[in-house]
DNA sequence: TAAAGCATGAAGTCTTGT
DNA sequence: ACAAGACTTCATGCTTTA
């Protein structure tokens, strides 16, 4: 092998001679979450407008106070109540909470990397993210989740009580907030939930599946220890793919890692969370019958995205990266406010995907709401319109004016630095599929938290299908060093936009680039973990193109031409795995 | 020739109603 | 408990344009 190039980065070339076959199709993650939070409104359509308003991120106060002027039957003044408050008052929590990621800020001193020490990576204590806590708001945040409550609910319990709330009163509220739905959905469908109280995950329904983790979460408060499932009782057929997500739960495991797997080194794989049957169960009996984590990145950002995840992280004392990002799509695009219409109560967009809606679309949206005239579209028009908006992730950008997103709103949404995929010759068709496949960084780096205080000195992470670098970058955003990042990805323009973000950021560590994962070999395996002791983190998500519900002509499963490189990411695992422990 | 534009459903999950 | 309808999806491949 020879390295090439700046010297903080090697280039491995395995046999020089033979051609690659292009497989390949990076990942990224995600998340899901809280569909509804609690509301301490009495009246049931009250709360319903208030949970309509907050979720377009208004706060609960603004929201009552505008309710209080306008009646709870006139929507429509209460939401133009609702945007001159928030054109007229300064309300600098809003605006902390509502202000783009600043990733630019880190005064990174420069240090010569030499290739060969392996020891001295000239890292001292970072200021990463240090002044990222300069809101009240957030820290209370970041307090609130560490101790286990969803975001959003803590964020309304936040714009409930306020900021400076003492920290037993809000976790009061959100407990309060959480029983009462609790509540309500027992009386709602009783029948699905009287198996409750065992937790034997082989039962055959989703519900009871999910009744087991929400069960663990309303009761923390009184009873500290989560629920713990005994592995030996589990049968590990995951019951079916979807894991019925939008139930809203926010991602708590109460799997146990068998003392075999638990600490490093660590393993961390994605997908999508909608596989065709029996994918997901076979995956995760490949990786050691650890159940998937489902989570849908609509937690953690203003769009969708449903992931499951299977790894051996620790999951308790989490925390999210600040700032927290704007959850709707009017506090995330603040420009497409005033031009969203009442009767599209869309709040977050769906997923984010490879390619977008041809002009022909939002044409038709235009002329459709033009000659209709009226001011307000009738039922029908709106309906056809707001299929469409749905389907091609279309906003408001003017008047009867809808449009798809730019790439840099696809890195903003995703968690990436404006314009990591931008520039160095890479289309924008490419950038597209690139931050499409991609991870949602706040989502992953919310499970990768729990690896800062552990690794206070870095991390050597190897990293398949490594994208764009989602990985790299949520770790790098968390303020966790990289030591050594061995990063296999097949595309170039992929592996280019990864080198110049590791110069951008000027990396300290080693950046090592290997083109395609089938000619990972023990060797080199061997060969790494003896240069830099060990690997702390394997992290990837294999392709997805055979199982994505996007596919029309290629869905052919976890046997697919692309996704059976899901084989390649197990086969590197356990020899990591095997070789460590 | 590379990039952009565009049309192409099915498989599951989720919701709602009975 | 069940059925029917509503809803969403890390995409592919052909055609057109620059």
């Amino acid at each position: 092998m020879h390295s090439q190039g700046s010297s903080s980065r090697n280039q491995y070339d395995w046999d020089s001679d033979d051609e690659i076959e292009v497989f390949g199709m990076p990942q990224e993650s995600n998340v899901h979450g809280v569909e509804e939070s609690g509301s301490t409104c009495s009246s049931a359509k009250n709360s319903k407008l208030i949970h309509h308003f907050v979720g377009m991120g208004f706060s609960v106060e603004e929201v009552i106070k505008a309710i209080e002027e306008d009646g709870e039957d006139n929507e429509e003044n209460i939401l133009e109540t609702l945007l001159t408050l928030a054109a007229t008052i300064d309300d600098p929590m809003r605006e902390a909470f509502t202000e783009p990621c600043d990733f630019a800020k880190k005064s990174v001193t420069t240090i010569d990397i030499s290739d060969d020490d392996d020891d001295d990576y000239g890292i001292t204590d970072s200021e990463i993210e240090e002044d990222a806590f300069t809101s009240e708001k957030d820290e209370t945040l970041s307090i609130l989740v560490n101790m286990g409550y969803p975001f959003k609910e803590a964020l309304i319990a936040i714009d409930k009580c306020g900021p400076g709330a003492d920290l037993s009163d809000l976790a009061d509220f959100i407990c309060a907030a959480q029983l009462e739905k609790e509540i309500e959905s027992h009386l709602q469908d009783r029948p699905n939930r009287i198996h409750d109280t065992s937790l034997h995950v082989h039962k055959r329904s989703r519900d009871h599946y999910y009744n087991g983790k929400k069960k663990s979460r309303m009761c923390r408060k009184s009873q500290k220890k989560p629920l713990e499932i005994d592995m030996e009782e589990i049968e590990l057929s995951i019951p079916t793919n979807g894991f019925s997500i939008a139930k809203g739960l926010y991602p708590r495991v109460v799997r146990k890692i068998p003392d075999k797997l638990a600490g490093p080194p660590y393993f961390y794989y994605e997908n999508v969370a909608i596989a065709p049957v029996g994918v997901w169960n076979k995956i995760s009996n490949f990786l050691y019958g650890i159940q998937p984590e489902f989570v849908d990145s609509k937690l953690f950002c203003a769009s969708t995205r449903k992931r499951g995840y299977i790894h051996n992280l620790p999951t308790e004392n989490r925390f999210p990266l600040l700032p927290i990002q704007p959850l709707t799509v009017q506090e995330a695009l603040p420009n497409t406010r005033q031009w969203w219409p009442k009767w599209d109560r869309r709040t977050q967009l769906n997923c984010l995907l490879t390619s977008i809606g041809a002009a022909t679309v939002t044409e038709k949206i235009r002329r459709d709401l033009e000659e209709c005239g009226a001011e307000t579209p009738p039922p029908n028009v709106q309906d056809t319109v707001l299929k469409l908006c749905k389907k091609w992730n279309l906003v408001w950008v003017g008047k009867n004016k809808v449009a798809t997103l730019e790439p840099d709103e696809y890195e903003m949404l995703l968690g990436f630095p404006k314009d990591h995929t931008r520039g160095g010759g890479i289309s924008r068709t490419d950038r597209y599929k690139a931050l499409g496949n991609a991870f949602q960084v706040d989502t992953v780096a919310y499970h990768l938290s729990v690896l800062k205080d552990q690794y206070p000195n870095g991390v050597n992470v190897l990293s398949l299908f490594s994208g764009i670098g989602g990985a790299e970058v949520a770790l790098h955003r968390l303020g966790i060093k990289l030591k050594n990042v061995v990063s296999a990805e097949i595309s170039e323009v992929n592996r280019n936009i990864l080198r110049c973000w590791w110069e951008q950021t000027e990396q300290r560590g080693n950046l090592f680039e290997v083109e395609d994962v089938q000619r990972v070999t023990s060797e080199h395996i061997s060969h790494w973990i003896n240069r830099f002791g060990g690997f702390d983190l394997v992290i990837g998500g294999s392709p997805c193109n055979n199982l994505s519900g996007s596919n029309r002509v290629s869905r052919d499963g976890l046997e697919g031409e692309h996704s059976s490189l899901f084989y390649e990411y197990y086969r590197i695992v356990n020899e990591v795995m095997q070789a460590q422990r």
